[in-house]
RNA sequence: GGGCCCGUAGCUCAACUGGAUAGAGCAACAGCCUUCUAAGCUGUAGGUUGCGCGUUCAAGUCGCGCCGGGCCCA
């Protein structure tokens, strides 16, 4: 439709003697009696043209020749706006579309099979995961079904590392408390893992190996042995909320296969990496960084940039056309480094899209929760989940922009978790339901010949135009990320459809109207459905 | 000290990339169930968009300077 627009407007403007090259931008405005697209053409024309905006306005509109089949009324208004409004027809055409395509309404082909991979979570197995990872994962996740929704091709993928100072300091943590467990009284140390999952971990180690691992080294069965339970316990968390990954990517495998000596010698053929006290240097200055940074420690212990680079090498070799990468802030000031590399090493660095989403604060009793995995003072997601459930917590990590701090109070949650409003949304999905029992109790739910033009109220016909806004909702939120634009939509379908649904009886005697209003009532169950399956959530039948 | 993010109703947050009267939910107040689910609907109240300059037809949105919070780096 906004496609046709600028047509028209174009070719209007061709006759007037502007140059229609101009980008002419359509968008929908904030009330519903300045129609359904306006446009601001004439205002950003009007200096250029030295025209008064709305004098420029009238001009082009006088100009413009409209299928009246389509477009029922054009205006100027306010400063210089010019405001579309389209005929009924056109939207019950449009009505027809989505019902023919129910399961496909919202889905495209834009991504043409783009092979496609997101890396999210991400979280080292050194404890549960927290709240704070939370958001990260199910934005990671959502983000992956709308690429799938947009027709990509998506492999969800968590990088981990099982070799590093934290895993060491894990098990050790673990045989520490075995030890004890045997009757040894040791100290532990306060920076060690402090979770009560530790000394778990070791009971199940001596409930099966007795005293016999005395003196077993850290890193042996210790660390393994909680690597794979923690493993188990993170994958159990993830599948609560719906996530399943393709492929877990262990930092480690890099070393193992030389590709971070591969790395080096890249970067050295390059001259962007040289020696100096000892240490290993990353020339970013030579690619416009400000400061050169270290990627092996004089100990000979890399740091985080290094491995970064070649996993990020790897997932280049392995033909992802498209790489996202869901970070916490925490990471902000290290991925352009990392694309800087990437770029000095020949890869294509527009091709990988860095999400950064701000952290969750936590508030208990109005005061702020710190938390630190090695403190043992967090709330899991697993409490979280288990206290309010997993659509609330979905929801509520979507329903906010990913730029902005979320504060999140837990006794707050748990007490609104019934006024949540992802009951709301999901009570219309439940209610259209309720309708169609009745119908179908009644007999009257037949689907054959029916008259769509006999949905003629202002309520019936609002309805019909938010429904129909979906494709184009998924679309931009595909490609903005900025997924709570669509927690947003689904929340105002279910206000339109909750007051349709008040003025407007649905099963009645009047069986033609009964049909009619039955099929707006499924289309809006198709985008409410199809929604929370992009957002993942559930689809009560009943509530 | 430097970089990035944020500051909007009592609370949690939106505002479609600079547009028309700044909007939702929760909390508060007043109404609506003999009819398809009241987890709903209708209405009232609540704002100097942290502060100050600037840019222009138009600024919550862009620029500069302060104030306050978060994260990262030395």
């Amino acid at each position: 439709m906004k496609e046709y627009l600028r047509e028209q407007v174009s070719a209007s403007l061709r006759s007037l003697g502007i140059d229609p090259d101009t980008p002419i931008g359509f968008e929908k405005p904030r009330q519903a009696e300045h129609g359904d697209l306006t446009s601001n053409v004439a205002m950003v024309l009007a200096k250029q043209q030295k025209k008064n905006p709305r004098q420029l306005a009238d001009d082009i509109v006088s100009n413009l020749q409209m299928d009246p089949s389509l477009v029922s009324n054009v205006q100027v208004a306010g400063p210089g706006f010019i405001n579309f409004t389209f005929t009924e027809k056109f939207y019950r055409k449009q009505l027809g579309e989505l019902l023919a395509n129910q399961e496909t309404f919202g889905r495209s082909d834009i991504g043409g099979g783009k092979k496609t991979q997101v890396e999210f979570v991400s979280a080292n197995p050194t404890g549960p995961l927290t709240v704070g990872h939370g958001r990260g994962a199910v934005y990671g996740d959502t983000v992956s079904n709308l690429l799938e929704w947009t027709g990509h091709t998506v492999t969800r993928e968590y990088y981990f590392n099982n070799a590093g100072r934290q895993m060491r300091m894990l098990g050790d943590s673990v045989r520490l408390r075995y030890l004890h467990l045997c009757g040894e009284r040791i100290a532990f140390p306060e920076d060690y893992y402090q979770g009560g999952y530790i000394e778990e971990i070791a009971a199940h180690l001596r409930n099966e190996f007795g005293d016999t691992l005395k003196a077993e080294p850290a890193e042996g069965k210790f660390k393994a042995q909680a690597e794979k339970e923690i493993f188990d316990d993170i994958k159990k968390t993830l599948k609560a909320l719906g996530i399943e990954f393709q492929n877990f990517f262990n930092e480690n495998s890099l070393y193992e296969n030389g590709k971070i000596q591969q790395t080096i010698d890249e970067l050295k053929k390059r001259d962007l990496c040289y020696e100096s006290e000892g240490a290993l240097w990353f020339k970013t200055t030579a690619l416009g960084g400000e400061k050169d940074k270290v990627i092996v420690k004089s100990t000979g212990e890399p740091t985080y940039r290094l491995p970064d680079i070649a996993y990020h090498v790897d997932k280049f070799q392995r033909d992802f056309e498209f790489i996202v990468d869901v970070f916490g802030s925490d990471h902000i000031a290290t991925y352009p480094d990392i694309l800087a590399a990437l770029k000095a090493l020949g890869y294509n660095e527009q091709k990988v899209r860095v999400l950064i989403h701000q952290f969750v604060t936590i508030l208990q009793d109005g005061e702020v929760v710190k938390m630190s995995t090695r403190k043992a003072n967090y709330i899991t997601l697993d409490e979280l989940i288990a206290e309010v459930g997993a659509d609330v917590v979905r929801y509520f990590f979507l329903m906010r922009s990913m730029t902005s701090h979320l504060n999140f109070d837990l006794g707050l949650a748990k007490q609104q978790s019934d006024e949540n409003p992802v009951y709301y949304v999901q009570y219309a999905h439940a209610r259209i339901c309720s309708i169609m029992r009745k119908a179908e109790e009644e007999e009257k739910a037949g689907n054959e010949s029916v008259n769509l033009e006999l949905l003629l109220t202002q309520h019936e016909l609002d309805l019909i135009k938010i429904l129909l806004q979906f494709p184009e909702i998924v679309e931009y939120c595909a490609g903005t990320f900025e997924i709570h634009r669509l927690a947003e939509y689904l929340q105002d379908v279910a206000t339109v459809f909750h007051k349709f649904y008040h003025n407007c009886r649905v099963v009645s005697d009047d069986a033609e109207l009964t049909k009619a209003r039955l099929m707006l009532c499924r289309a809006t169950r198709v985008v409410l459905r199809n929604g929370f399956n992009v957002i993942g959530i559930s689809s009560p039948t009943q509530m």
